[in-house]
This record gives C-alpha cells, structure tokens and sequence, in this order.
DNA sequence: CAAACCATGTAAGCTGTTACATGATTTC
DNA sequence: GAAATCATGTAACAGCTTACATGGTTTG
C-alpha cells in the first residue's frame, strides 16, 4: 500500500490530522489517490500500529476533536528507505485508446467527433493543471533544491497532457489528409 | 467494469475462448489489465448473462474443451454506443512522482542515482514498446483506415514514453547547473 | 525430466470508491 | 434555511492480483 508512504512523505513535512491529509490527496494529482476517508484513516491506524507515527490528541469546544499525527523516527527511515527504492515505471490507463480501437465500426463524422471530444477532455484537464499550479499552496519549500524538484513535478504532468494534445492534434491531421 | 467493453471489441472482430483473450490482454499495453482469468472468465459468464455474447463448446481430443466465444447483434449495438460515448480523460500514475516530491531527504549524489533508475526503466519500457509494435500480430487491419487507428495508437504509448524520457533528461540537466 | 502450453475455473486477499453516520458551526 | 466546513469513522461493494486446482501434450 504505497499511499502509506504518502502520507509518511507529508507527514514528514508536517505534523497532520486525518482530515487535512485528505485535503491535500483531493486536490494532488500526482498523489492520485482519491483521498477517501477509508483508506486514509485505515493507513493512520495501520502506520500507527508499525510505529512508523504516533497520535496526539486535541480536544476543542464546539467542534470535533482532531487526531494530530506526527512522524517518527522510525518513520522517518521508513520513508527515506522507500524513496531511495527502484522507482516503478510509469502507468498510463487510457481508456480512450481502447475505444479508438474499435472505432471503424463509427464513419468520419462519429470518428471526428470522438477525437474531438477525447481532444476537449484533455485541454480541460491540462487548464486544471495549470490552474493548480497557479494556486499552489501545499508544497514545502524548505530549499532550493526542493522548490526545483517540486517546480519539475508539476511540470511533468503539465507536459504529459501537452504531449497527448499533440498527439491527437497529429491524428486528425492525418486523417483529414487521407 | 470496462474489460467487458474491451472483451467485446476484440470478440467483434473474432470469435475467441477465455484463453486467447487472456493471452491478448497479457501483451497488450493498451488494454491495460493484466489479462488475470479471473477477470476474464469472469466478465465472459457476465457478458453471456446480459445476451451479448453466446458460446460454443467444442471437444476436442487430448486436450481441454473450449468454449468458443462469439458476440451477438445486441453485443455489437452495446460496442457501438460505447465506442461513441464521451471518453474520459488519461490517468497518469507516477509514482516515482511521489518517490521525487520528498527526495529532498537525499544527497545530490542519492537524488541522482533515483533519476538514473528512473530514466532506465522508462528506457526498457520504451524498448519493449517498440519490439511489441514491430512483432505486433494481433490487430484486425480490416481497413486501412483501422490500420492507421491501430499504428497511432501504438504510437501514442511510444510518444508518452518519449516524453517522459525527455522530461527525465531535462531535470537531470538543470540539477547539475545549480 | 522439467518447464511451458493448452484450457477451464475458484478462493483469498488487497486496493480503492461511494455512500452512510454523527453533529456542531459557518457561509451563502 | 440550505449547503459547505470541520472531524472522525464504518459498511458495502467494485476492481484487480496472486495463487491454487486439474491434467494431458509439447518443447527444450
């Protein structure tokens, strides 16, 4: 369960309930689970048992407690342990291109206005992107170094939506052309 | 669960059993599910179920019976309206993105030692991509606009990992200038 | 003679999503 | 007065993976 090692990450940056970890997940696309309750406070529960954080609880008038959880040192070299660790390859899931291939059972309108559907989602996503970027709030900034890296990781996803809008752009260009 | 779609396209183009399906699955890299049978098996039973598709078991001798699998007219009309249905956006799980926003816990030699096993499994996934288009043995080309589909598609996986590669040699410049 | 292939299927488990439950407070 | 925010948690279900079970045939 890598989203663990997620919340290992942000809680090495800094101390957080359940509540503001799911926050942070909702609105991160590179953190790109959801951020449902159920995993979140299941993974708490679970680092709390490997001792990986521990829990201190605030007691407030007139709302809810909160659960404020903090790393430990055996947390801390759980997490670095795992950042040093071979890194996956990427996963792209597009759907998109499993419908584009059985898409010459549509005629070049239907086929036209797929593309141009898929073509719109993207652009759409990638303002989002943009957007996010704009706003930033939740990033550590606790060196140049680390502003640099966070600067690289935005820009990754920025540049994943660029590459597929040109690819699609490319696609109905040669198709008109036939 | 859109397997069942992909299940159905690919028996619109031929009648299969559960057991080439799941091998097609398993070299395929845009019908991203792992091509497990349970899956599989599964979805077939559930596909039969809703009408759309029927099967034929054929003995044979010294081996394992089949069960051929053939799509119905009702399973082609349910193809059709989900090959024109509104595509929904690429999903781009990096999780070496995570890895990265807290590897400002490492030394520059440590930071670059994660870019280089990074950048070398994308370099394999890129390759395997490339054999698979050459070897490439499973695709319909009914038309040759369907071949075209099929050639950009390929191409688009190919062009994600170009770019990613890209990006990797990008960051790995503008560290080494700090 | 071990491993892989053909061919079906089931069981157990992990991951992830949606929705439910509670209840006070603040914003529109 | 409805909706959103704060804050925790649970239940039910969907999606997906790994491993198990069977058993003959072919390839290395």
């Amino acid at each position: 369960m890598s989203i663990k090692h997620a919340i290992l990450g942000l809680l090495g940056w800094k101390s957080s309930t359940g509540y503001e970890l799911k926050k942070i997940f909702e609105d991160s696309s590179i953190m790109y689970w959801s951020g449902n309750n159920n995993q979140i406070y299941k993974a708490l529960l679970q680092l709390k048992d490997e001792g990986f954080v521990t829990n201190e609880i605030q007691y407030q008038e007139s709302s809810p407690s909160k659960k404020i959880y903090t790393i430990t040192g055996e947390g801390v070299s759980e997490l670095k342990n795992w950042v040093v660790s071979s890194p996956d390859a990427p996963e792209f899931k597009k759907l998109f291109l499993v419908q584009l291939a059985w898409s010459d059972m549509l005629n070049n309108e239907e086929l036209n206005e797929l593309l141009t559907k898929y073509e719109n989602e993207v652009k759409m996503q990638l303002m989002l992107e943009q957007e996010k970027k704009k706003r930033r709030i939740n990033s550590p900034d606790r060196t140049s170094r680390e502003i640099f890296l966070w600067d690289m990781i935005s820009e990754n996803l920025l540049s994943s939506y660029r590459n597929e809008l040109k690819w699609i752009q490319m696609v109905r260009k040669d198709l008109v052309e036939d």
